[in-house]
RNA sequence: GGUCGCGUAGCUCAGCUGGUUAGAGCGCUGGUCUCACAUACCAGAGGUCCGGGGUUCGAGUCCCUGCGCGACCACCA
C-alpha cells in the first residue's frame, strides 16, 4: 500500500486482501472526517457537501438494498469529495421501535416470557444492553463496501442529544398548538399491541368474501333490509344502520330501527350521505368504534360506540359494550369468531348469501399481522400546516425530487395530507415527554424530566406511550447535525444538507416529513435533491426478501469478488427510476462484468508499470504540444470528452441560487451513464487503442518515449479519478503506486482532486481527429483478415490509397502502428493495385484499403459482398436524396440538420462512384 | 376506483427537446493462449422499436386507441 514496495503489480487483484487494508488507511489519515470550519458558510473556503444516511434499522443486517442505497451515497460524496468540497457523510442508526421491541420479544420469548413478565424497566434495559451488544453491526459492514461515511460523528436515534432533539421538537409542536390527543378510531395492531400511523399500516389485496346479513325491521314481521360486510364479527358493536338521504328505497325506514341479529339489540336506521347507494344493497352497518369511518358516522349522530374486540383481537365487551357479546362469542379471536357468526348467521336463516370480494386489507408493517381498528386515545401531529410549506418548497423547486414522476406522488399525498397517530403503546423509544397532573388534571409537554405539578406541586406521572419512530426519524438532517442546539458549528457549517438518497417506499415515512421538519424547525428545506433509486430484484423481478430465500448477502459478493465489484454492478446498473436485476441463483453472471473490469484496471495499472521504468515522469504541462503523437492528442482529446460526459451525467452537484432552474432541473444523477462513460473511455479507447500504439514507443528510447510515458500516466491518472467515486479501493490501490510527477507521498486518490477537461487546441484536435483514420484503417484490415480466415500468424501485404493528401501524410507516420496493430505489411499507395485483393472502403475522407492475399482472393465472394455493399447504399442514398429534394423538408428542418445531411450525400455519392467502380473491376460488369 | 409509469436484440436496459445506416453489457457464432489482461483479444450474427390509427416533409421519439405488465394512492362497507 506504499510507493515504496515493488514497482510490479502481482499478476491478478486480490481484493480481499487488499481492501481492508486500504480502508484501514482512509480511516487512519482521517480522510472521510469533515471539518466545520472549513465549509464556506462559516467563514472557510470550500462548499459544504453534505449527505445523511438514512439509518439502518440499529438491529439491522446488511442487505443488497443497503449496498445499492449506500454505494450511491458513497459516489456522491467522493465525487464531491474529490471536487474540491468539504464532503460530509453523516452515519448512524435509528433505535427502530416497533422493529427492535418485536427482536427481543422474540427473544424473551425463548426463555418463556413476555415482556410484561419483565416489566417495562427491564425490557428497555434488556432492550438496551441487546443493542448495545449487537447493534450497529450494520456500520461495520458499510466498511467493507468501502462508505466513506465520517464515523466521528455516527448517531442513533436514541442518544441522549437526539432525545433532547425529539423533544424539543414534540414541545415545540406542542406549544404551538399542533399536537394534540385525539379520541378516535386509529390502525391497532392486535399483535404488537400498538397503534399505527396510516402509512405505517399497509394495504394488501386480499381474496375476501361479502357477507349479505339480513336485519329485521323492528315491529314489521317479515321485512328486513340487507347489509353487506367484509367483517361480521364487527356487527356485534353495530349500532346503527345507515341508508343514503335521498334513496327512494329506503326513506320510509329511516328514523324505525331495525333488530341486529345475534345480538337481538334494537338499533336505528338513519340517513348518512356516506352510504354510496350503489354498492351492496345500499344499507351499510355501522360500528362506530371498530370502523374509522363508521365512527365519523357514529360522532355526527351522536350514537354510542361499543367495542367488542379487545386488544388482542378477542372477542370481548370492551367501554359500552356491556351485553353485546354472547357467551358462545366471547373470548374467540376475531377470525374464529368471523366463522363463528357467519355459522350462527346460516343457521337462523340471517344470512342472505356471500360473495367473493377481492378487496384491500390494512397489515402491521412490521409483522403483517391484520390491523384491526380500534378505538383509542392517542397523540396525534396536525399535518396541513406543516405540508403547506414542504409543498411550496417542491412547487418552487428548493427541493427537486429525482426521478421526476416522484414529485407527483408527493404533491398528492401532501395535499390529502391526514394527521399523523405518533404514538405507540410501546416501550422500546422516545416516551412521550408529557406528564399529568392527577391533582389539577393538567398535562404538561416538556424538554425536561417534570419531578411535580408545576401547578399544584402535586405528584405527576408521564404519559406512557412512546413516539414513532419516524418522529425522531423525521429530525435526523437536523439532530445529527447538532440542532436544537442553535451555537451547533456543524449545524452552521453543513445544514441544509444537499442529497437525500433513498427508495421511494419512504417517501412518506421519511422522506416528506423530513422536508416539513426542516421547514418548521429551522426554517430552511433539510436538502435541495431528493434522488429516489430503484430495488433490488432477482430475475423474476421479484424483490430481494429474506422469506423468498432469494437474497443476495452483499458480504458474500465483497469476499468473492470484491466491494468495488459489487458496487460497480449496482451502480452499472441502476439507471434512472429503474430497478438494478440480480440473479441470487448465478453470482457470476451477475458480478464478472464488474469485477472483469476492475481486473482490466488492474491490467493496465501492470502494463503501466512494467514499462515505464524507473527515470522521472514528464508533468504533461511540461511537455511540448508539438512532439505530442497523433495517438497521444487522440487519447487526451478522448480524456476531455469522458470527463466533460462524467461531469454532465453527475452534476450540477446543487442548484444555482437557491432553487434549480428549468434547466438544470433534470440534469446529472445518472449515475449509470456516468459508469459507462468512464468505462468505455478505459476499455474501448484507453486499453484497446492507447495502450497498444504505446507499446512500441516504450521499447525505444529518447524523447518520444518520455512523451509517451508523460501521457499514459496523465491520462491512467485521470482515468483513476474519473473511476475512483465507483471503484474506490482498486483505484487508490494502483494510485498510489504509479509514479506520478511531483506527488508528495502521503496523498490519498480519495482527496485527489476530481479530473478537469485541459484547454482546447486547434492544432491538437486536428491531429486528434487524424488518428481515426488510422483506426479505420486497422478496422478494415481486421475486418478484411477475418473474413478471409487468415490466420494471425500469417503475413499479409495491405496497401492504402489515402482519399485526400492530408491523409497520405497521416498513413505514412502511422504506418507503424497499423502494422503493429493487425500484424500486417502496409504501404501508401496512389493507385489501386491491378491485381485481385480483399477490398475495405473506408468512410469519411474517401480513402481506401487494400488487402493483398497473394492469390487468395475469392473474386465471387468479394464480388458479391461490393454488390451488397452498393445496394444498401444506393437505398440509403435514394433516401436522402429524396429528402433533400423535399422542399419542406429544406425549408423546415433546422439548418445544422439540413447542412449535415448535404454533407452526407456528398460522401455518399463519391463513395457509391467508388463502389461502382470497384464492382465493375470485380464482377467484370 | 384515482394517479402515474413501462412494453426497443435471447436477457437487462440506453436512446435528451421528433432529423446520420437504432446502441451498450451479458449471452450466442467463428477465430486467437499476440511479450498488461483467456476475468482477455479480434471479427461476426441477431431488432416489422407490443398491435392499430393519427399529426408531420420526417415518428422508436408526439397524440388517440387496443393488448400486456408494474407502481403509488384510495373511507365502496
Amino acid at each position: 500500500m506504499s510507493t515504496e514496495l515493488s514497482p510490479e503489480l502481482s499478476p491478478q487483484y486480490d481484493p480481499a486482501a487488499t481492501e481492508p487494508a486500504t480502508y484501514a488507511r482512509w480511516m487512519e489519515h482521517g480522510v472521510f472526517t469533515a471539518h466545520a470550519d472549513r465549509s464556506a458558510r462559516i467563514g472557510g473556503d470550500r462548499e459544504p457537501f453534505t449527505i445523511v444516511i438514512p439509518p439502518p434499522n440499529v438491529t439491522a443486517v446488511l442487505h443488497m438494498g443497503h449496498g445499492l442505497n449506500n454505494t450511491v451515497q458513497d459516489v456522491l460524496i467522493r465525487w464531491r469529495r474529490m471536487a474540491g468540497d468539504e464532503a460530509l457523510w453523516v452515519p448512524g442508526t435509528d433505535h427502530a421501535g416497533i422493529a427492535t421491541q418485536n427482536v427481543v420479544e422474540r427473544l424473551i420469548a425463548q426463555e418463556g416470557k413476555t415482556r410484561f413478565d419483565l416489566g417495562r424497566e427491564a425490557f428497555v434495559e434488556r432492550t438496551a444492553s441487546f443493542v448495545e451488544a449487537t447493534g450497529g453491526a450494520i456500520l461495520k459492514q458499510l466498511e467493507a463496501i468501502g462508505a466513506s461515511c465520517d464515523w466521528t460523528r455516527t448517531a442513533y436515534t436514541l442518544s441522549p442529544e437526539l432525545s433532547r432533539a425529539v423533544r424539543t421538537a414534540f414541545v415545540r409542536l406542542f406549544e404551538d398548538g399542533l399536537i394534540y390527543r385525539g379520541h378516535r378510531v386509529i390502525h391497532w395492531c392486535p399483535r404488537c399491541l400498538t397503534s399505527l400511523s396510516d402509512e405505517e399500516a399497509e394495504f394488501e389485496e386480499t381474496a375476501g368474501a361479502l357477507y349479505h346479513i339480513a336485519y329485521p325491521v323492528a315491529g314489521e314481521p317479515g321485512r328486513a333490509v340487507v347489509v353487506a360486510t367484509t367483517r361480521p364479527e364487527t356487527m356485534l358493536g353495530d349500532v346503527a344502520v345507515a341508508v343514503h338521504p335521498d334513496d327512494e328505497r329506503y326513506r320510509d325506514l329511516v328514523g324505525k330501527h331495525v333488530v341486529l341479529p345475534i345480538v337481538g339489540l334494537e338499533i336505528p336506521v338513519i340517513a348518512d350521505t356516506y352510504t354510496d347507494p350503489a354498492f351492496g344493497t345500499g344499507v351499510v352497518k355501522i360500528t362506530p368504534a371498530h370502523d374509522a369511518n363508521d365512527f365519523e358516522v357514529g360522532a355526527r349522530h351522536a350514537l354510542p360506540m361499543p367495542v367488542v374486540i379487545d386488544a388482542h383481537g378477542i372477542m370481548a365487551e370492551g367501554p359500552d359494550g356491556a351485553g353485546r357479546v354472547p357467551r358462545a362469542l366471547a373470548g374467540l379471536d376475531r377470525f374464529a369468531a368471523r366463522e363463528r357468526i357467519v355459522a350462527m348467521l346460516r343457521e337462523s336463516g340471517a344470512l342472505v348469501k356471500v360473495e367473493p370480494h377481492q378487496h384491500a386489507v390494512r397489515h402491521c408493517y412490521r409483522c403483517d399481522t391484520v390491523v384491526e381498528p380500534r378505538l383509542s386515545d392517542q397523540w396525534f401531529v396536525k399535518m396541513a400546516p406543516l405540508a403547506k410549506p414542504a409543498l411550496e418548497a417542491v412547487r418552487e423547486r428548493r427541493v427537486r425530487i429525482v426521478p421526476e414522476r416522484w414529485e407527483a406522488v408527493y404533491v398528492n399525498w401532501m395535499e390529502n395530507i391526514r394527521d399523523w397517530n405518533i404514538s405507540r403503546q410501546l416501550w422500546w423509544g422516545h416516551r412521550v415527554p408529557v406528564w399529568y397532573c392527577d391533582a389539577c388534571g393538567e398535562a404538561f409537554a416538556s424538554v425536561d424530566d417534570i419531578g411535580q405539578c408545576p401547578r399544584c406541586h402535586g405528584p405527576v406521572r408521564q404519559d406512557e406511550d412512546v413516539l414513532d419512530t419516524w418522529f425522531s426519524s423525521w429530525l435526523w438532517p437536523l439532530s445529527t447535525l447538532g440542532w436544537p442546539d442553535e451555537r451547533s458549528r456543524d449545524l452552521a457549517a453543513f445544514y441544509p444538507t444537499d442529497v437525500l438518497v433513498t427508495a421511494p417506499e419512504i417517501l412518506f415515512f421519511w422522506v416528506a416529513r423530513m422536508i416539513m421538519a426542516g421547514l418548521y424547525f429551522a426554517k430552511r428545506e433539510p436538502f435541495h435533491t431528493v434522488y429516489l433509486h430503484g430495488t433490488v430484484r432477482d430475475m423474476q423481478h421479484r424483490k430481494m426478501s429474506k422469506s423468498l430465500g432469494n437474497g443476495i448477502d452483499p458480504l458474500d459478493v465483497v469476499a468473492l469478488y470484491g466491494a468495488d465489484a459489487l458496487r460497480w454492478t449496482v451502480i452499472a446498473g441502476l439507471g434512472l427510476g429503474t430497478d438494478v436485476m440480480l440473479d441470487p441463483e448465478n453470482l457470476e453472471q451477475s458480478f464478472a462484468p464488474g469485477r472483469n473490469f476492475i481486473t482490466k484496471l488492474w491490467n493496465i495499472g501492470r502494463y503501466l508499470l512494467s514499462n515505464i521504468g524507473g527515470e522521472p515522469v514528464t508533468a504533461l504541462e511540461a511537455v511540448d504540444p508539438a512532439t505530442l503523437t497523433r495517438a497521444d492528442e487522440w487519447i487526451l482529446a478522448r480524456l476531455d470528452a469522458a470527463i466533460r460526459e462524467c461531469d454532465l451525467a453527475l452534476g450540477p452537484p446543487r442548484p444555482d441560487g437557491g432553487a434549480w432552474g428549468e434547466e438544470e432541473l433534470r440534469r446529472g444523477m445518472r449515475l449509470n451513464d456516468y459508469a459507462e462513460t468512464a468505462r468505455r473511455f478505459v476499455w474501448n479507447e484507453l486499453a484497446d487503442w492507447y495502450v497498444e500504439t504505446t507499446k512500441s514507443r516504450m521499447t525505444g528510447d529518447g524523447a518520444d518515449r518520455d512523451v509517451a510515458r508523460a501521457v499514459l500516466v496523465h491520462v491512467f491518472d485521470a482515468a483513476l479519478r474519473l473511476l475512483h467515486p465507483i471503484v474506490p479501493f482498486v483505484t487508490e490501490t494502483l494510485w498510489q503506486r504509479i509514479p506520478l510527477p511531483g506527488r508528495a507521498g502521503d496523498e490519498f486518490l480519495a482527496q485527489a482532486r476530481w479530473p478537469a477537461p485541459r484547454a482546447a487546441r486547434a492544432e491538437g484536435a486536428a491531429r486528434a481527429a487524424a488518428f481515426e483514420r488510422v483506426i479505420e484503417a486497422v478496422a478494415a484490415i481486421r475486418r478484411a483478415r477475418s473474413e478471409y480466415g487468415i490466420p494471425p500468424g500469417q503475413r499479409v501485404a495491405a496497401e492504402i490509397r489515402p482519399g485526400t493528401d492530408d491523409t497520405a501524410a497521416v498513413y505514412r507516420e502511422e504506418a507503424a502502428v497499423i502494422e503493429r496493430l493487425t500484424r500486417t505489411d502496409v504501404r501508401v499507395v496512389a493507385l489501386a493495385p491491378a491485381g485481385p485483393v480483399a477490398h475495405e472502403l473506408l468512410g469519411a475522407d474517401g480513402s481506401e484499403v487494400y488487402v493483398l492475399l497473394a492469390g487468395a482472393v475469392d473474386v465471387e465472394k468479394e464480388c458479391a459482398r461490393q454488390r451488397r455493399e452498393l445496394v444498401e447504399l444506393e437505398k440509403q442514398l435514394g433516401g436522402l436524396e429524396q429528402r433533400l429534394a423535399n422542399e419542406k423538408f429544406v425549408s423546415r428542418a433546422k439548418p445544422e440538420v439540413v447542412e449535415g445531411e448535404r454533407r452526407k450525400l456528398r460522401e455518399w455519392t463519391a463513395r457509391r462512384e467508388q463502389l461502382r467502380q470497384k464492382v465493375r473491376a470485380l464482377c467484370g460488369d
